[in-house]
DNA sequence: CACTAATGCTTCGTGTGCTAAGTGTTTTCA
DNA sequence: TGAAAACACTTAGCACACGAAGCATTAGTG
C-alpha cells in the first residue's frame, strides 16, 4: 500500500513528444476524435500537474519542499532506508538523492549512518527533529487524487482500470518497438518500461 | 489542435500528496478497491513519466533538451511568439522561459525582437538554424501517447473521457475548498530554518 | 590470491523551475 | 494630466534533476 507513496518526483522541462517516424502511425483521424483525445490528454496533465501543486503547498506549510516532504514521509513509514533504496522509491537518481539529504542533513532533519555490513551503503534515518515534523505533517500521499478516484463507481473504477491499463500496454509495445529500431544513431538511450 | 501541443513541462520534484486533514475524507475502502486505485495511479504516472522521458530521448538527437524542442516546435507552428504566450504554452513562469530562451539564442536557434506596437514585448522567432532544426526533428508532440488513445474503442474512448473529467473535476471542487481554508499563513509548524 | 568488474555513493557541470525583487512601459483613473 | 497600478520581461538565489566521472568497497573470476 506504500506503492504509490512517492512518485511524482518530477524531472525538469520536458514534455510529450512522439516521433511519426519512429511511430509509423498516420491512420487520419475524425475532429471529434481528436477533441476527445485532447480532453483525456488534458485531464490526465491537469490531474498530475494539480497534484504537484498540492504536494508542494502542503510541504511549504511545514518549511520543506516536495522531494523533502516525500523522504520525510518515506522514512516515518519505512524507518531506515540506504540512498539507493530511497533514490529507487521517488524515481530519481542517485546524485540528485545526496542533494536531497544533504539539504535535509544541514536542516538536521535526517542523519546518515555507515552500514557495518556493507561499507558502502548509507543509511539515512529521520532524526528526532524530523521524526516530530513528521508528525505534524499529518499527510497521506495522493490523498486527493485517491479520494477522487474513490468517489467512482465500482463499474467506472474497473473500466477506468482497464483502459488505463490498455494505454500503457500500449505505449510500452510503442516504445519497445522505437528504441529497437533507434538504438543505432548517436547510441540512443533506451530503458524498460518498468511495469 | 495543438492546444496541448506542449504541456509537459515538468517542475522539480514533487509527488501527489493530498492532506487528510484538508479533504476530510475517511471513509474505509477495500483493499480490492485500493489495489484497483494504486493501478490507476501508476497507469497515469507511467503514461506521464514516459512521455517525458520519450521527448527528452527525441530531444538529445537533435542536441536539445525537452523545454528546447518544445520550444522550436512551437515557433515552427504558430511562428513569432511573445514570451508570456511561450510561457503560457508551456506551462512555465517567465523567468524560467527567459533561461530557456537565453540558452537558446546563445546557441543561435532562435532570436528576440522587441515588439513595435508594446515596446515591454518581446517577440521570439526562429532563426534559419532553428528551422531547419525544427525539419529535421520531424516530431509530432504527443504522438506516442496521442496513437496509444486512438487505439481504443470509441466507447472506451468516451467513457474514458467521461470518467477522467469527472475525477478531474472532484479534484478540483476538493482543491477549492481546501485553499480556501488555508489562505491563512497556518504558521502552527516548527519552522526553524536553524541556518 | 590477485585482478577485474560491479556496486554504492559523491562530486561536477548544465539545465530547468520556482519565487521574489527589480526595470522599463503602458493603462487606468482620480 | 499625472500618479498609481498593471504588465512584460529580466535578474538573483535556491532546489531539484540528470549524466558523467571519480572514489571507495565488495563481489566475481581466473
Amino acid at each position: 500500500m506504500l506503492r504509490v507513496l512517492s512518485v511524482f518526483t518530477g524531472s525538469e522541462g520536458d514534455f510529450f513528444v512522439g516521433s511519426r517516424e519512429v511511430m509509423r502511425v498516420v491512420n487520419p483521424i475524425s475532429p471529434a476524435v481528436k477533441a476527445e483525445i485532447d480532453q483525456i490528454l488534458e485531464a490526465i496533465i491537469y490531474l498530475y500537474t494539480e497534484s504537484r501543486r498540492i504536494t508542494k503547498e502542503v510541504a511549504r506549510r511545514a518549511n520543506l519542499t516536495g522531494p523533502q516532504l516525500t523522504v520525510v514521509k518515506l522514512l516515518e513509514h519505512l524507518g531506515s532506508l540506504s540512498l539507493t533504496e530511497l533514490s529507487e522509491k521517488i524515481r530519481s537518481q542517485n546524485s540528485t538523492v545526496t542533494g536531497i539529504i544533504d539539504r535535509m542533513e544541514r536542516e538536521g532533519l535526517v542523519s546518515r549512518a555507515r552500514s557495518q555490513e556493507d561499507r558502502r551503503v548509507v543509511h539515512i534515518h529521520l532524526t528526532d527533529k524530523g521524526a516530530q515534523l513528521a508528525l505534524e505533517v499529518a499527510v497521506e500521499p495522493m490523498e486527493i487524487f485517491r479520494a477522487a478516484i474513490e468517489d467512482l463507481t465500482p463499474t467506472e473504477t474497473k473500466e477506468l482500470m482497464k483502459i488505463l491499463t490498455k494505454i500503457a500496454k500500449r505505449v510500452q509495445r510503442a516504445v519497445a518497438t522505437a528504441t529497437e529500431r533507434s538504438v543505432k544513431p548517436t547510441d540512443s538511450k533506451s530503458k524498460e518500461p518498468t511495469s
